[in-house]
DNA sequence: GTGAAAGCGCTAACAA
DNA sequence: TTGTTAGCGCTTTCAC
């Protein structure tokens, strides 16, 4: 079976390719194409079940109106949730997006980076897995758009939006130490990674600030298996914490595992909380206070700056001011922090 | 700034176009292309940070590998799951995935078709939205490979994968009878959606086969809100339940929110069952008893079925057998359903 | 109102 | 061992 183009319709309809083209990108009128052209043109592309070859209209405009998002993992809820609503949005404005997973991987980072650029994007949203930037400047080099999403490098020339992750675990802490607890551990994910970084800045900000002599990081993994190893290996230690502040919501599941496991009841043993605020925090055992990501604004805004370069770029060549939103997260409070005044 | 292509390196090194694009393809050797000749262009490539045009190949080779997929909700972290396995299957494999949401949505779901059919792929995995197949069947017109995954027309000659929903609804129902319970109320999904229904048809098959009076099936969406009114209204009859059903663990958070708010618990006032066993299951104030789906074979599966017609395709254009594969779910058994026997 | 022809970047048949 | 050239499907300039 022969594939369909302009040209078969062409051909069936003894009419120009031109003229065909015309017709079916909808500007007829403005080429004053006769109504009965381009009702023949158009009943036969229908007949055939035309649709346009991205890859030939790609090559010839230079243009795909599509957009890259690379994420480190789709398996966690609050990636695909990004995904989720990057997708919608993008769709609404008639772009369409190209996913990338990059698995925490630095290296599988550059080389989505490299498959994305090939299939001519106008634009990338990344969530950096590394501490790489080559692949970042070789975007830049190529006068690329791009945003960093959640994760950032403050040194670089590219705007970012982002939960402020510092100022979420920060709060969180100081909310902990509020309530009387003096001994909180802290589960982290990837040491790696920069928001993870941040938190734990946050978190050792607050204890250092309120002179407390406790202070314990375990964990390098945003991933259950990780939070409840460490939570095991945590309650193996002479001196044992009030509260236990997980990194991530992925964590926490381990954390409840573990603690559960041990028969540790929360809050009445050991207090809880956790960054992510997912939907089912409510539902659990014991509902768990935790830092709410403003996944959609975040997502939204990173769209409307990539888009605003996207557009911008076109008309003089260069990139647009470099933005740094950072978006300050509050506190959901449940039932898991337990007042030890 | 120019593009960087084939064309360039062959200037800057004074090699043909032809030879380029040789050692850009590995295929030196085989024309026996000189080392030195090999080397120059490699670094001159290297150098200028070259990334071949996917449009250009595309359009030449008439091949894009890559592979399609649609799902109904990318925020449903059921299909997302799917996702992430299918997108790391086919990265292994040398494919990679565009991904389309059709937001339970059946023109959406023919707008994603064309869209991914315009842009080449050689196949595509559905998770259909509704009934109409027309755009289904405009893709075996074209000899493109389909296969259906979680929900499938059996009617059509397209081969599916999935879980079994009948058999999966109606061995908990027969448990849930097991247990003493008479009257075991249902929370579907979206009434159009064929594993939905199907889901609804075990749960009334065990109900008859049982012989039971009562019969309840409420709801019309996986979505938790959904969830939370329809159990609302279901606690509003004057014939109780013992037993709710709640068919996707979206539906099931909703149903506890309800039976909190309403001051029932789970599962001494009633008990609670659900489809899908996402992973927070376990950590619920009452962790949860629910259908287990294979979720990790039926994606692999799928793409194996998938890739196998791509191949064959090339072989002599026409499709390979239509395989109908179904997958029992196991219960797992958790302690939301209370024994009234 | 319509059409011819060039060219986007790449590959492969054919030539040398 | 390397190069010439046609052509994938489409848009657009220029011409009539």
């Amino acid at each position: 079976m022969k594939n369909i183009t302009i040209k078969t319709i062409s051909e069936n309809t003894q009419v120009s390719l031109t003229t065909v083209s015309r017709v079916m990108n909808g500007v007829a009128e403005k080429y004053r194409i006769s109504a009965k052209t381009a009702e023949r043109v158009l009943k036969e592309a229908e007949k055939l079940g035309y649709i346009p070859n991205q890859s030939a209209i790609n090559l010839r405009l230079k243009k795909s109106f599509s957009i890259g998002l690379i994420v480190p993992s789709l398996a966690n809820p609050f990636f695909s949730t990004v995904v989720s609503i990057v997708n919608k949005t993008l769709h609404e404005k008639g772009y369409s997006l190209l996913v990338a997973d990059s698995n925490e991987n630095e290296q599988t980072e550059i080389d989505a980076v490299k498959h994305l650029v090939s299939r001519n994007i106008e634009g990338i949203i990344i969530i950096p897995s590394g501490r790489k930037t080559d692949h970042i400047n070789q975007l830049i080099k190529r006068n690329l758009p791009v945003v960093f999403v959640d994760r950032y490098f403050k040194e670089l020339p590219v705007s970012y939006v982002s939960t402020d992750h510092f100022d979420g675990a920060f709060k969180m802490v100081e909310y902990l130490i509020s309530r009387g607890h003096k001994h909180i551990a802290c589960i982290q994910g990837g040491r790696h990674v920069m928001s993870n970084q941040e938190r734990v800045n946050g978190y050792k900000a607050a204890i250092s600030k309120n002179g407390f002599g406790y202070e314990y990081v375990g964990g390098n993994s945003f991933t259950m298996e990780d939070g409840y190893l460490e939570t095991k290996l945590l309650l193996q230690q002479r001196e044992k914490p009030t509260a236990i502040f997980a990194l991530s919501d992925t964590i926490l599941l381990g954390v409840l595992k573990a603690l559960k496991e041990d028969g540790y009841q929360v809050p009445d043993d050991i207090s809880v909380a956790s960054f992510d605020n997912s939907i089912y925090l409510d539902y659990l055992a014991c509902p768990v206070t935790s830092i709410s990501q403003p996944i959609s604004e975040i997502s939204q805004i990173a769209i409307r700056l990539l888009l605003d370069k996207v557009d911008y770029q076109g008309k003089d060549g260069s990139l647009s001011d470099k933005q740094e939103i950072l978006i300050s997260p509050s506190i959901i409070h449940r039932k898991s922090v337990k007042d030890i005044l």
